[in-house]
DNA sequence: TTGAAAGCGCTAACAA
DNA sequence: TTGTTAGCGCTTTCAA
């Protein structure tokens, strides 16, 4: 058995209400003592059981992460683990814990969401994903339990917490780039448009064109999954068109790989015969061939961000709904050239 | 408040502790009861408050994942949300949590694992790395907590449980091939030696080697950090010497990914010049130009059998150590062919 | 500045 | 088959 409150202040000395305080750094105990209980403490290897604790104030200091579901592969996005170190080290910073889930399917996600949320195992939990008519949104916001997301809500927009790139803004001026270095034709690959990040994106883009008074037509606009098949697939479609895009903007660096292998794979090259920019400015955008021109969203920012988002709210369940915009840079490499 | 167990007893007509038996689902309690209590913990939206039920019973059905510390960017590897995708597979079906820890340095990575073990927050941990000396490794061996390595360990292997690859086999494999092919001037590139899986992969290539009577000269093998700028310079070192490489063997995809990069600004080509060979079929191996020959070392299980062993260990603790080799599998791809 | 004691929500021995 | 009761290790009110 471990050693217990009780043990230290058997040998301290004192009471175990004592002991609690010294551990809370009361301003009531006299220094004295506090050194004393502390010296004990050291000699006996204590260590506050936390589920006791927890239990005694009914919190638990740590914080429940999110994934989205990883039935398709999205997973296997650094995205993640980058988010992950942001939210880890603002958690480490207030001794907060983390609890993931990485649910197989929607169902299993849910259940572990539920989990933690009844149980008590966390105080508050980051969406590191947003989509439309998500039940565990749903399920948060009845319970009123403290929760952010990184990322858009699709609704109740004003009333959620939430930490984001301004990403219509971050594609337009991407699209804006590729429109003044000559293309004409652009093409879109994004993801899901059930999630917010592709139809702001997609806005942006949108938007782009619009202002440079370029056509709009849908051909050039592809939703496809992340996986190599419909990359390749969305790919051939492209450029099977009367006039292929010269320039295409990706809703994601891994993506964008994928495309660069499909396009390669039909015989054309990037940047010679098509511009491609992109999103995320993940650690292999740098090293890919060519080297991506992307954005970069700082990824671990937003992963800080929402931590501390969630913490204050933790804290204070009043704390009135937060917005976070994270600043965006684009960073210009060479999968990028003029119209030629 | 939330819904207490006594809240249920009252309203169900019975004692607390009947309530928990029928929690537990113990055989002696009266299926009519457990129906009629069941109901009721239904109509008042019970649940269990896992922080009382882990402190009466001296655990918390959780467990840690330790990954290494994110100094460097090796967190963005996608071989870790793959690998938590395993081990939340199989923590799911046996009803457990994650708790996570992505520490920036060895010293909070440290402070982190403490404050779990000490804690109490986990039963156990997973350690997803392997490396020599590793203070966090000794500190759970002296305190006797249950922990299980996703690697090999580096002393005192058959004390310890731990799941792995045959990574010897695997990279003897991967290099013969290049040698069946033709190649002969064939060179190495791998991360820490600190690191057990370089080291097992450096064996196999060598013991390859050795057994074709291929020369092995130092001059061949490198160690270089994960990030860019070192890859280009180890390639650079390389191709730089008398006769230089036409094969590679590479302990990452993402490392791969990079040397790639700097073949081609060296104005080599892959596999025109140098026929590439790597680990871990990540997802973008495949898409990647070449595609990658790499090993398929089924991160998914890795992560799965070592948080089923753990779990094990820990409803046990003298389970004696076990240790379980997942098969891996070559995939081949693009990135090598017969030296012309 | 400190101590005594109740209670957080649950489990488990013992009794019935 | 069920109930009573004593903890699990900590915090916190109230009293001293």
């Amino acid at each position: 058995m471990a050693v217990t409150i009780k043990d230290v202040a058997k040998k301290a000395g004192v009471a175990p209400s004592t002991v609690s305080r010294v551990i809370a750094d009361s301003s009531r105990i006299s220094l004295a003592t506090k050194k004393r209980v502390r010296k004990t403490m050291k000699e006996l290897g204590y260590h506050p059981n936390i589920n006791a604790r927890n239990l005694a104030v009914r919190s638990s200091q740590a914080i429940g992460v999110i994934m989205p579901s990883s039935a398709d592969k999205a997973l296997q996005n650094p995205f993640f683990p980058e988010v992950l170190r942001g939210i880890g080290a603002f958690a480490h910073e207030t001794e907060y814990s983390l609890y993931v889930s990485t649910g197989e399917s929607d169902n299993t996600t849910f259940e572990e969401v539920q989990r933690m949320v009844n149980g008590h195992r966390v105080d508050g939990v980051i969406l590191l994903y947003s989509r439309n008519n998500d039940p565990i949104q749903q399920f948060l916001v009845e319970k009123n339990f403290p929760f952010v997301i990184v990322g858009k809500p699709c609704e109740n927009e004003s009333e959620i917490t939430y930490v984001d790139n301004n990403n219509f803004k971050a594609s337009k001026e991407l699209t804006s780039h590729l429109i003044e270095l000559g293309h004409q034709h652009i093409g879109f690959i994004g993801g899901s448009l059930e999630l917010s990040v592709t139809t702001e994106r997609l806005k942006g883009f949108q938007a782009a064109m619009k202002e440079y008074d370029l056509s709009l037509s849908n051909e050039y606009i592809i939703h496809t999954e992340f996986l190599k098949s419909g990359g390749s697939k969305a790919v051939e479609q492209l450029f099977a068109l009367d006039k292929p895009p010269t320039g295409l903007v990706v809703t994601d660096d891994l993506m964008t790989l994928g495309v660069i292998h499909a396009i390669e794979e039909i015989g054309r090259r990037c940047p010679a015969d098509v511009s491609l920019t992109s999103f995320n400015n993940l650690y292999l955008s740098e090293i890919t061939n060519p080297p991506l021109t992307t954005v970069d969203i700082n990824i671990f920012q937003l992963g800080f961000q929402s931590a501390r988002c969630l913490i204050d709210l933790t804290k204070n369940k009043n704390e009135p709904a937060k917005r976070i915009i994270v600043p965006y840079e684009i960073k210009y490499r060479q999968s990028t050239k003029p119209l030629s």
